[in-house]
Formats: structure tokens, sequence, C-alpha cells
DNA sequence: CTGTTAGCGCGTTCAA
DNA sequence: TTGAACGCGCTAACAG
């Protein structure tokens, strides 16, 4: 049926390994015979089958990664640096959505490890107690992205959720906000969107200040949801000065309710998100944000696996950090 | 080293073909039988070998999937469908990012071919001579997402991006639009928003009018590419009365000049997008463009794959169509 | 209902 | 510098 490496040594008129050879550059070989081969090759369209190369010598060039969601505008990001990144280095991503959900998780998981990865990458800290049994009996780099607040596996890459939380509500105290709100969606599933509101609500507290106001909006994370989502937080409460956002698309949706109700940026209402995305960049009034340096996050994972194919006995943590953007809206 | 069926064979007191079955479960299975074998599997924490298997029975289940790019927000969210239909129907997909390059797709399809995949998703209907064999000699389905404005391998589903550059036309000249402009960023990578202009040429040029004044934004598409091109295409050109963007992500950006500049939209400036994207539904004035049913086109493109294993000779065609939205901004 | 036999296509190990 | 033999872990085909 399908042509394989006997077929190649027979037009070449050598034998199987030596075409093997010639195809992964091993060991001395005579030019001629490499040209033989090289020519057999080309004429009969062979396509090397890795199951067998990777069966035989236990090494693959698979890279599992599972991302929680591809809507929120961040793992699209994550995902290019890592697909950038391993593309340079010869794997392949093999990728899987979780959906957040952490059963979910485990199932991708264990049907990737079927593959013989060469490394795992994995979204956040927070895993069954099943999935980290399996990542580790595999043997494999395990790189969990995204998150430092915890133990790692192996190596963790990230940044501290709840610091950003802590510094936003500093930040938005200095400037003189006294009377906050919140507005997030799913926290249960999102526990990095969590750890931000605790931070924030742990740097109020550490100021004598009460919690925000919190509207948590249904759905997924959306520009539209965010609009939605200040409109009722504010038909719900009266008096707030600063609305936090879960994120910068939540947050360019509250910045189109204020345009539309007719409400300052700013001064009548301070709007703060989080990721420092372009398109919140681009606003009339840039948005006042929290930038994660998550452009290197996809490709310091990848640089994590292939420092050392052992796995970091006790864990590593590498803090990626973040920054605030001053921006025009808080 | 690592736990084989043999392992559990053992531990079960059965043969390994007999592991096998349950686990696959294939044929009439004694109860007791079964449950030996489980308690078995849970036991050693066996994990199998899909490398071994896939050899054995040439099934694999993986779909390689071979997307453009992830920075313009249509991409991740046809991975989003892609990857859940294909989750639900126990495929995995190993992605890969062509940069809208021909050369790079070829380099892809070869390495991912080399896993012997189920299938392969490809987007758009251009791919170099070299690509098209190598698909064609695999035998398995090959579904091109995007565009359908050619010859398909198997089976292509989009629709026409021609045809909706011409329904731009008709629908701007029917609100009494007369001056043109267009605003996109790299043509000749991205041949679809090529076939989008060219559309628009096309239907003006039906209606006896010139084709419209163009800038081209360097750098990838981007909400603040945008913004500052159109900001140039005005300085350039003086009195158009209307801009159509090559996508959402610059339309909006082009929304926000106006914002800034002071321009009324739709009546002193229509703006026109491509894509029909929420951020850009949720403005103030809801942005006037053109949505695709790409939410479908992933999954679509997944059941074309399992409709039937052999190739669609000849090619076949599934237009899943566009519609105006007239939104508020044109 | 369960087992035996014989590969899948390649790479490792040894030998020449 | 090249080759032969063997096995990676699993499943198809046939037996029983």
């Amino acid at each position: 049926m399908s042509i394989t490496l006997r077929d190649v040594a027979r037009v070449a008129g050598v034998s199987e390994i030596t075409v093997s050879r010639v195809l992964r550059d091993i060991g001395p070989m005579r030019q001629k015979t490499r040209d033989k081969v090289l020519d057999a090759v080309q004429r009969t369209g062979y396509v090397q089958n890795r199951l067998a190369g990777t069966l035989a010598s236990a090494s693959s060039n698979l890279v599992g990664v599972l991302l929680p969601s591809l809507s929120n505008n961040v793992f699209p990001e994550i995902m290019a640096g890592i697909s950038a990144a391993l593309a340079q280095s010869g794997f392949q991503p093999v990728v899987g959505v979780t959906d957040y959900d952490l059963t979910t998780e485990e199932a991708l998981v264990r049907s990737m490890l079927a593959w013989k990865p060469a490394a795992m990458i994995l979204t956040g800290l927070d895993h069954t107690r099943e999935t980290v049994r399996m990542v580790e009996r595999a043997g494999i780099r395990v790189v969990e992205i995204m998150d430092i607040d915890g133990r790692p596996i192996d190596v963790a890459i990230g940044f501290s959720h709840h610091a950003s939380g802590v510094a936003t509500a500093r930040h938005l105290l200095a400037r003189g906000y006294s009377q906050f709100g919140f507005v997030g969606h799913d926290l249960d599933r999102d526990r990095r969107a969590a750890a931000r509101l605790k931070g924030l609500v742990d740097g109020l507290a550490m100021a004598g200040m009460p919690p925000p106001k919190t509207h948590l909006h249904d759905g997924p994370s959306s520009v539209s949801g965010g609009r939605e989502g200040l409109r009722q937080l504010l038909a719900d409460n009266s008096g707030l000065d600063v609305v936090v956002f879960a994120n910068d698309d939540l947050a360019v949706g509250g910045v189109y309710h204020c345009m539309e109700a007719g409400i300052e940026l700013r001064t009548q209402l301070g709007i703060f998100g989080f990721n420092g995305l372009d398109m919140a960049q681009a606003l009339p009034q840039p948005l006042s944000t929290i930038r994660s340096n998550r452009a290197h996050i996809g490709q310091s994972a990848v640089e994590a696996l292939l420092m050392s194919s052992a796995p970091d006995i006790g864990g590593r943590i590498v803090d990626t950090g973040f920054e605030i953007v001053a921006g025009e809206t808080a």
C-alpha cells in the first residue's frame, strides 16, 4: 500500500538501515550512497512514518499542549508563541482545550500521553490528583504556564495573579479612587481571574477598604459581556468611582457602555482591565490595565522544555512578571 | 520501563489480546473477564500506547490542522470549533501555523503526514503542487476551509470571498455612497482578503465606478493598524465618503480614529468591516460588516471528514454563505 | 468467548 | 562504511 523504507531501499539498491541513516544524517556515509538514496526517496515519493520510528526509538517530536479556552484572546496569543517556538525546534503541538475543567483536562492528558509526547504544556497549577500522577509517571518534562502561585510539577512559567490584583488596588488607591466595583465572569472555572479578584480584595483590605461591589456576568468573557456587566453593576450600585474588570475584553465593553451612557472616563468613572491587549490600547483613550509578558510565556515554556530532558525534581518557577499600564481610563 | 499490555495481561491472568479487546470494547466478553482486566489496568496504572496501536491497525485518531495565522481573530474561533468537534469524536488535532506561506505549509504537511493522520484540514485552496501530491497520495480525507473559489482537492467548506466583496459594493452603493476607500494589510499573503478587494472593485466597476482609493497597512492585521491605516488614507485622499476594511479588527481601529478625529460615523464617513466579530457588534454604534458562518465552518469541516473515509473524487464544495450585517456605521 | 500467530515500519545493537 | 537480526507495543486474522 504505502511506500516504506523497504521500497526505497530496493530502488536505491541498498539496505533499509542505510536509507534510514541517510535520512537521519547519521554516521559516516559515502557520498555516492547518499545520492542514490536521496534519488530513490524522490522517485518513490517516500514519506517517513514517525509512528514506527518513535515506537522503535522511544522518542517523539510531539508536545501536548492544553489550554483552557481559545475564546479568551490571551490563549491564541500564547498558542502562537508556543507554535512558533516548537516549529523552530522541529516539534509538533497536539492541542487540547479543557474549557477550564480539570476533569476534561485529565481525560485529555490521558489520551495525549498515549502518543508518548516528548513533553507537556499545561495551563495553571490546579490539576486533578490523577493528572499529576500520570504526567509524573510518564517521566517527561511538564511546563505549567500562566500561574506561579502554587507548587509546580516540574517548571512553572508565568506570574502571580494575586500580586497583580494587589498591585491594581494600590495603583487605583494612589490615584484617589475609593468606591470600587468589579465585573468578571465565571470565577469558579477561571481560577486565575479569581486570584486577581482576591488580590484586589486583599489590597483594598490592607488600606482598610471594603471589598468591591461585584457583578459576575453569565457566559464567556466577551466585549458585549463586559458592556452588559457594567450596565448591571451600575444599576445595582450607586456611587462607584472605579470598576476593575477581570480582563481587557470585558473592560473594553465597559468603556463602550460609558461612551454610550455619556459617562466620562477616568473622572466620572475609572475603568481598569487586565492583559494589555492591542485592541484596548488602540482605543481613543487607551485602557488602563496590567500587561503580562504573555508573548514571552509561550516561547519561554518551549525553551524550558528543551533545556534538559530530565524533569526538575522539586519544581522550578520562572516569574515573567507584569507591569501596570497607566492608560487614560483610570 | 513503562507498563504495557503484557504487564496488565499478566496481572489479570489473561492474554494480551483480551486486555486489548476489553479496552477497545470489542466483541462479546464475559463480565468477569472484563472486571479482572479493568481491575488490573487500575492497579498497574496502564496508559495505552497509541503509537503501537496505530502502527498495528493503520488507523489513527490524529487530524492535522493547518491555519495561516492565530493573530487574526477568525482563526482561533475556527480552531475552537474544530477542536470541540474533534474532541467529541475522539480525534486529536495536531496544529500547524503556516504564516500564510505555501512553502511552510508544504513542510508542515510533510511532517504531519508522517504521523499518519486520519485526515487533514487545510486553509484555502492555494497549495504548492507538492502539497497536493502528498495529501492525494496519502489517501486520506482533506478538507479545505474558508474558501470555495477554486478546485478543491477533496472537500471545500467556506464561502466566496469575491462574492462577498461584490455584495459589499452593491450594499454600499444602494446606501448612496460613492467615494470609496479601502484599508487592508498584506494582500500578497492573505489571498482571501485580496479576493474580497477584487470583488469590491468588480462590484464597483459593474456600476461604472472607479476602484477604491487603497491604503495597505504594514504589519499584521490589528485594531491599531486599522486606526493608523484610516488616518493615512484620509490624509492622502480627500472626499471619501465610505471606507471598506479588510476585516473587523482593522475596521474597529477605523471607528476609533473617527471617534477621536470627531468624524461622524455613517453620515460623514461610512465604515464597513468583514467577519462579524462580537467586539465590533458591541460598539456603541454596531459595525456594518459581513458575517461569515465561521462558527459552523470548523464543525462542518469535521463533519465532512467523518462522513466517509474515502476522499471525494473530483471534489465537493459546501457553501456556508455570508450575510450583510447592516449595523450603524455605514 | 478467548488465545495463537504474525506482522505494522522503523531504529538499536551488534557484526562485518 | 554497510548490513542482519531483533524488538518496540499493539492489533488483525484466524483458531479453537
